[in-house]
DNA sequence: CAATCTTTGTGCACGCGTTCACAAAGACAT
DNA sequence: ATGTCTTTGTGAACGCGTGCACAAAGATTG
């Protein structure tokens, strides 16, 4: 996947594993769908391929929520599908505020996973004062001046940060003094916040930098074995060319330390 | 943060970790500033308080790459950026492909961050006739019939899609029999794609759900403690109201267990 | 050149998460 | 009622990632 994990420790919540919290959006957009079609029950070999994880994996989540399946038979869907998303605190409305409206804030609010599951866009912010009053997903955009009102009057408890980096930062801070105690971040800045206050981030910038890796991985590993197959890029050989404008390489370390692969 | 991850175990690239690698960019984007800065040399403590991790763990993922600091120094910035950026694989250039031009499409498609490290837009691709030929960004939006075309012809490795999820899966596979490798999905589907291809995901419908489990949880603690401070949403008290009317609640368990938190 | 000071690189221990493999539980057939 | 068959729930082992704490390395000063 492709979110970045920004999280302290975390308290372990009541003895649900972190990792056992991110996957139960997984099981419940599965066991939705499968609520859709009107099916009674699904075992755990069903959902685990629907979610895309290991079996066992699935059923040790589910034990640390209790004992919901029947053996023999499986779990009975309409029952997991209450557990879980009262589990998450999905059975509750969640005002959310975006801030920042330019290409991506937009659409965010457009986005209709928002709306689905218990998320309610309670208003867009944005700085500039151009856009205080146009519509955005048919919602008047407010201006950054009002940002504390709003949160108080809507009992705000998540921002969405849609903005420039240099803004993220400030805003975050007037997010959390003004009550907001979770925030998702798609500015490509590292936020620093209070403890009490989540943070969890999501950066294009970085997701792909991380497929580049494993993608250079491939092409190298092809080009010394079989000749690569369909399109394939450059590959690593003229790197010491690509090299940037270092100027004068400081003190350092100066042979070229070939310690990777040959090449 | 907020990035899922869809990740195989992966075979443990050439010794370095796959944590160390999602941190890489970090480290980089850290490093970037520091230049620009024109900052000679950081110790791994400032970086790490930059780059938001603990210094120990900065040094460790270095040590991966190599020994490239100084003792009693630090890291020389420059020669940093270029050993990170090659490691990555940024030196090269990484053409990409859109799939799905809707609001986020396009917003993805406007975002700055793609063309600054190595990575460049090649198309923009719809299933929507309509949309053939406008101007996004740019440049103008292709239609699907030449998807394997397009690929092909600009050697594209690395696609992003960002299709309605019913569309979301075949669309990877057409991208994957084209040559595609590695996949950003910013679909709420769980993609199936073949060994030896990337797929990470971008999901924002989970990032917030995370973000309510931990609200709630918060939530929660405060109302059994302290009262809340500032805005403070419903709380998990109305929870069997807002239970879903969810019919005949099969044969399962019918206490309510209430193993949770008495509330 | 010796002493001191700073900062890296890493051995080690610990804890979390994953996976295997199986006993227990229940459904279902006879 | 008894036996068989399916599927859950979990004990235990393993591996990865994290963080501590320190020795080694080099800079710097006298």
């Amino acid at each position: 996947m492709a979110t970045g994990r920004t999280h302290r420790p975390a308290t372990r919540s009541r003895g649900i594993p972190e990792a056992t919290v991110a996957r139960l959006p997984l099981y419940l957009r599965a066991l939705t769908a499968l609520s859709e079609r009107s099916v009674p029950t699904v075992s755990s070999e069903e959902l685990a391929a629907a979610a895309g994880v290991n079996s066992a994996k699935l059923r040790k989540d589910f034990s640390y929520l209790g004992s919901y399946g029947t053996r023999g038979v499986g779990y009975d869907v309409e029952y997991l599908v209450y557990q879980i998303s009262r589990e998450l605190g999905l059975t509750q409305d969640w005002p959310v505020v975006i801030v920042g409206i330019g290409n991506l804030g937009a659409a965010l609010a457009n986005y209709g996973g928002f709306a689905s599951r218990g998320f309610r866009v309670a208003a867009l912010i944005d700085a500039d004062p151009a856009m205080a009053g146009k519509p955005v997903a048919g919602m008047p955009v407010q201006h950054t001046d009002d940002l504390e009102k709003i949160i108080r009057e809507n009992g705000v408890s998540i921002g969405v940060i849609a903005t420039p980096a240099g803004a993220a930062q400030q805003v975050s801070e007037r997010l959390i003094a003004a009550g907001v105690t979770s925030i998702l971040n798609f500015a490509p800045t590292v936020l620093s916040v209070p403890d009490g206050v989540d943070v969890r981030k999501v950066d294009l910038s970085i997701e792909l930098q991380i497929l580049a890796f494993h993608e250079q991985r491939k092409a190298g590993e092809d080009s010394a074995a079989a000749p690569a197959v369909g399109a394939v890029t450059a590959a690593a050989v003229a790197d010491a060319a690509a090299r940037p404008a270092s100027g004068a390489r400081k003190p350092g370390p100066e042979g070229d330390v070939p310690a990777v692969m040959p090449a």
